[in-house]
DNA sequence: TGACTGAATTATGAATTCAAATTAAGCGGT
DNA sequence: ACCGCTTAATTTGAATTCATAATTCAGTCA
């Protein structure tokens, strides 16, 4: 009916909608996704809905079984761990790669933004919606400033569904000041072209924040979610 | 017609199938995926192929765009060096966790394939087709070893066929005398307990097997692959 | 001769329809 | 009352059909 924006094809818009409401938590994890509750819901046919899931499929979002149906996948707190050890060692990467490769100015742009977070930070002292947009996040711009077109697609892209499908907003913590030091030291090391030490201190930085989760989340009790929108 | 095996969906088949002949290079990157020929060709319907290749879209192994139609993704030399440094990075990390979680007796059964690996290299000097399947891989079982089932399913699954589908046999360059010694200094590593020291060696093997790769290639003429089987 | 416009063709997108399998409910037996 | 089996209903898998967009080719005009 209503052509939303560029991709005119439903499956694609199908897909676009499923993966928004998976990965934000809107569907919960484990959810069974009937294809004609889903197909009138998102004003598809069946068709195109299937294509939907199999893509998602392919990106791990939904598991099928043979003919019973597709779920939304479920994800455990080894999982998490998982997904987290793996991203440290990709952002890790991403930084030596920005320190070896990136141009100056681009360097430059990363270090106007810091300073921007800074000042407001200092003005605004809550301003915890900060987390506008990807260009405005420290670990999205050295995914971008590494060069790596399949790495920044892995950590912005895949890594970063999984792990928010897990719980909201764990990309950055925002708010902590801690954070904004260890971006500062870590985009120090990138200029001076200190490869091993950005990827060390990025690294860290990656591991402490997941630590400093992992004390939060244990001590308000575990797995706390959205209620599901619609069907278990 | 010949249900072949466990999947029974045609959907699967097709997908199975066709994620078999890119990777293997069977169908050439770049190609043009004409559903009603590929539908034809695969014995299934138009539905199922379109499903399949959803699915591959998702795992992207293939392109598709608006009302043209899909093809194979196509990889520069510059995406195969992207991901040979995501895969060193994760191979490393992989070897890590091996050496802090892998119980015993699953590296001492590493252990044992090594010496059977050594014993006939010794007795049959070429026997090159020790690529016989994935149990006999160093590399598969170091990704095994490390107890992340997201971390092997990223080595053995994605990033294997991505590696794959720029050149042959790239997993683990077979008959290398060095890279037999290489994994045996790997294993003992993780058999000690030496995280670091394991990530630091498994970094270096992937590193120079990368490099050995590269000289090999740049002096027989780049690019050079089997001749597309169908339509271009 | 070359480029642009137009229609015809081909291929993709999507809905409908039918078939098959799983799930759920109902019935009978132990 | 509980367990197993049979049958009905729901849901998924797949093929056919129609609509729409892109490609191709022919024709015309500059």
């Amino acid at each position: 009916m209503s052509v939303d924006n560029e991709d005119d094809t439903q499956s694609d818009r199908a897909f676009r909608l499923l993966e928004r409401d998976i990965v934000s938590g809107e569907i919960a994890m484990g959810s069974k996704l009937g294809e004609e509750a889903l197909a009138s819901r998102l004003g598809v046919s069946r068709g195109p809905l299937r294509e939907a899931l199999r893509r998602l499929e392919g990106r791990s979002l939904v598991e099928r079984t043979a003919h019973a149906g597709a779920r939304v996948v479920t994800m455990s707190e080894a999982d998490l761990v998982e997904l987290y050890e793996i991203r440290q060692n990709l952002e890790g990467l991403a930084a030596r790669l920005a320190a070896e490769r990136c141009p100056d100015d681009e360097l430059a742009d990363i270090e106007d933004l810091l300073m921007r977070q800074k000042t407001r930070s200092q003005s605004n002292d809550d301003s915890s919606y900060s987390q506008g947009v990807d260009s405005d996040d420290f670990h999205f711009r050295v995914a971008v400033a590494s060069g790596s077109r399949r790495l920044q697609r892995l950590l912005c892209g895949d890594l970063y569904s999984l792990i928010r499908l897990c719980r909201y907003k764990t990309w950055s913590i925002p708010g902590q000041r801690q954070s904004h030091l260890d971006h500062e030291r870590i985009l120090e090391a990138i200029q001076n072209r200190d490869g091993e030490l950005a990827e060390l201190l990025m690294r860290r930085h990656v591991g402490l924040a997941r630590q400093r989760y992992h004390a939060a989340e244990s001590s308000r009790g575990l797995h706390q979610r959205q209620p599901s929108p619609f069907r278990s």
